[in-house]
DNA sequence: GGCTTTGTTCATTTTGTATTGAACAAACAC
DNA sequence: GTGTTTGTTCAATACAAAATGAACAAAGCC
């Protein structure tokens, strides 16, 4: 037993799986991204993969991070996709290795802008239409009521432009 | 129990307390701010009653939120608290009347303000202090892990003066 | 004083979401 | 071909957050 572990020591198998936590400064700045993440709405261990490819000198594997993070197989896969779809992490190959290892995009611009734009648009351009639509339903209604309702709709129609308008000047500032 | 159940389906209890639910129109207008508050981050129960109170025409008091609504005296009374103190709703006397109502606060660049101010700006500042602290734990680290570390938390450090310098410029736009 | 109305707080229950882990598929090695 | 490694999907489970409702407090009324 005490052979083999100091063989294990010794061997110079730097590439062993060492499921090495992450370091006190590492483990702060994943801290960071996960705070991040749950204001965001996203789930923890999103930050956690995000955090972790951050602050790596090196790109990691899957297996790398569910070693690292303690988390299973199936939240590092789903999170990796996740992020891959939103351009915060590039796959890289690794040569002698068969798995893919993933590097984080650390580009505040374009992680913000697609965030944005995939999250956030949508949800701002469906309520355009459905304004038109809200408005049918004023036709049958009380002129005192019809006409309240019909100032908060366009109030609401102001906002809704307004948001928009943000959205591209919030990427922009974000990029300088 | 067969007589009782039958009693109470026959009954033609409309008045009993006429919990009018709102009319279409304004259900719509509540499922905006419903999704709204849950892209932010914040319960349902929070946009149904800014909603209503946005869409009504006059003040209302907590029990009309509980009836029209059906939700709990203690949703009510906690989503209240928090609209009261985001400044997203104010109290209005109603003669005769001894409960207090309410009616929502409609300025969408106060609003967004108290917001960010309130809910995002301390994430960010509180992060500033926080890379101070993480950089001190790169010191007893190998020159080239710590080369990375710093890069990045001068990364870090960047993006959230720019995500600072975005907020007011939010607001701003927000309210034109 | 006692009784009623209005509103808050907080322990419990409910609901919704994230995480897990096992089954499966695909790509490779032999 | 068989066995192994790598990665995905999805139903079951665990967990966190929100809603409930009962107990309580405060303020008005008679």
């Amino acid at each position: 037993m005490a052979l083999l572990k100091e063989h294990d020591a010794v061997a110079p198998v730097v590439s062993a799986h060492t499921a090495s936590r992450p370091a006190p400064h590492q483990r702060e700045v994943i801290d960071i991204f996960v705070r991040l993440s749950r204001l965001l709405g996203q789930p923890r261990s999103l930050g956690e993969i995000y955090g972790l490819l951050f602050i790596s000198p090196q790109p990691l594997a899957m297996d790398d991070l569910t070693e690292r993070l303690e988390l299973s197989k199936g939240s590092a896969s789903q999170g990796l996709k996740f992020l891959r779809n939103l351009g915060a992490v590039r796959a890289i190959e690794v040569p002698g290795d068969r798995r893919v290892h993933y590097e984080a995009v650390a580009e505040l611009r374009s992680l913000a802008g697609r965030f944005l734009r995939e999250k956030i648009e949508p949800h701002l351009g469906q309520g355009e239409e459905r304004l038109d639509r809200v408005e049918q339903l004023l036709d049958g209604l009380p002129a005192e009521q019809r006409e309240h309702a019909g100032r908060r709709i366009t109030m609401l129609r102001s906002w809704s432009r307004n948001s928009r308008r943000v959205l591209p000047l919030v990427v922009k500032v974000l990029g300088e």
